[in-house]
RNA sequence: UCCUCGGUAGCUCAAUUCGGCAGAGCGGGCGGCUGUUAACCGCUAGGUUCCAGGUUCGAGUCCUGGCCGAGGAGCCA
């Protein structure tokens, strides 16, 4: 019997017979030929039966075999370059075909263009279309060659705890649960505090998980639940740390243009920007950013743009000032520097610049913004309790982590990287809805 | 929370500045076609025009209120 193939090794079997577990996705329909569209989950095949080759009651069955009906297709491999498909340029000559199941008539999403709360609705079928199919296979290798340079690079992988007792940082509003007789909990929006008190025992570690945010955020660039990797480094200050991130994001970014090419073509996706990201990137400080913003701002005509462009030295840039900032680059930029009140209370103050602190953003150009926020933490512990007092914060819920100052404190740092945010500037997509299988939005948690 | 836009067939949309018979393409069904790339051609079925009021001889269209969604701002990764 033919051996079961896949889809994406397709070209090792040229010439062979062979089997294909699969899903009808298109279909074409010519009289005496009829074109199937499979899918088998490693990519996309165009298989082609020919009235004469197979018995008249099969092939009639074939004629009408609805979207998304499941098969075992056999056939023998050919090379074509008028075949269509992932990775594609090969079809499969059928000699047998295999209903499992034929599917209803009613699947509703047809090979066209659909909206938003369509596809959102669907999502569990909308995972099928090729585009999602690819986003997510992206997803995957990106993960995979993250978690590869860190094992490779000396880090240990650390869970942190989902439930926590309070606020990682006091600010941003939190999802909360009961919690039998200790009141309620929180889910957690941030694993760092937890990974500073591991590196005292593993040196350099990760973890990578689901984080929450309770915020009632309504952009292309948000979710509700979204996924961070998070890696801590002890004996590790800020230029340190802008070095650890750039290898780490070029490392992910040249895994995934060599791993996923089928995907990312499927997607058409200009990778000539992504095949510049290498070490060194450039170096802005949150000082000069502020200078940049203002000469963009005098030079635009635009009135609303100047509008949105207004800045004052100490707030936060928006996301129309990273746009602008990374728009004058080809590589991720590090704005380094950040004023210390619109800051995290954990952070180093820059030496003889307290109003500064020695945090560092790296926003991805084309208009990506923001992908990864990192800092050095403040290693002194009398200078800790003093912010957490400045910032609100109760001293008792955080004993532990001001423990870690007293007992053998070192200079370290850390940052955490949005998995969402990186997977849709790496496919080049608009929304981040589509780079987690099934996203959690302010109005969405179905399905 | 604020600003802007939208809601008509299973889907994507149209329905004439200024109220007058509810339409098309895709998808479904039936038929035709040996190289399709979102195939094409013919036939066919398919409607609580988001909801509740109001104006009018007459409302998908105008008015009031509500619901739902999208994009953006703020907040953030």
């Amino acid at each position: 019997m033919a051996p079961v193939i896949r889809v994406d090794q397709i070209d090792r079997y040229e010439s062979q017979q062979v089997r294909i577990h699969g899903w009808v996705y298109n279909r074409t329909h010519k009289g005496k030929l009829v074109f199937l569209l499979v899918r088998d989950g490693h990519g996309f095949v165009q298989c082609v039966a020919f009235k004469n080759d197979l018995d008249a009651d099969l092939f009639d069955q074939i004629t009408r075999l609805p979207q998304e009906t499941s098969v075992i297709v056999t056939g023998e491999v050919r090379r074509d370059p008028r075949a269509p498909g992932v990775p594609g340029g090969y079809e499969l000559g059928v000699t047998d075909l295999v209903i499992l199941q034929p599917a209803a008539e009613d699947y509703p999403l047809a090979l066209k263009e659909h909206g938003v709360d369509f596809v959102m609705e669907h999502r569990h079928l909308w995972l099928r279309m090729p585009s999602q199919w690819a986003i997510l296979r992206v997803r995957a290798a990106l993960i995979a060659a993250m978690r590869e340079w860190l094992d490779n690079n000396g880090y240990i992988n650390m869970d942190t705890p989902i439930l926590t007792p309070a606020a990682c940082e006091g600010t941003t509003t939190l999802f909360e649960t009961p919690y039998f007789d200790e009141g309620v909990a929180y889910l957690t929006q941030s694993g760092q505090l937890y990974n500073e008190a591991n590196i005292f025992a593993f040196s350099k570690v990760y973890s990578f998980g689901p984080t929450f945010r309770a915020e009632k955020s309504k952009t292309r660039r948000h979710l509700t639940e979204f996924w961070m990797v998070e890696p801590e480094i002890a004996f590790c200050d800020l230029e340190q740390l802008m070095e650890i991130e750039e290898q780490f994001v070029s490392h992910i970014v040249k895994r995934v243009l060599e791993r996923c090419p089928a995907e990312l073509a499927s997607l058409g996706r200009d990778t000539s920007q992504l095949a510049k990201v290498a070490p060194p990137f450039p170096r802005i400080s949150y000082d000069q950013a502020v200078e940049m913003l203002k000469e963009i701002r005098d030079q635009t005509q635009d009135l609303e743009q100047k509008e949105l462009l207004s800045l004052e030295w100490g707030s936060d840039f928006g996301s129309p000032h990273e746009t602008e900032l990374t728009s004058k680059f080809d590589k991720p930029v590090f704005i380094y520097g950040y004023p210390t009140q619109v800051k995290a209370f954990y952070m180093e103050p820059w030496p003889g610049r307290p109003e500064v602190c020695k945090s560092v953003d790296l926003l991805a150009p084309e208009g990506y913004g923001e992908v990864i926020g990192g800092s050095e933490r403040i290693s002194n512990p009398d200078l800790l309790l003093k912010r957490l007092h400045e910032h609100d914060l109760p001293q008792e819920a955080f004993q532990w982590y001001i423990d870690l100052r007293r007992f053998g404190s070192v200079p370290h740092a850390g940052f955490g990287m949005g998995i969402e945010r990186t997977v849709s500037w790496i496919c080049g997509i608009k929304h981040i809805r589509e780079t987690i299988p099934f996203p959690r939005t302010i109005n969405r948690v179905y399905p």
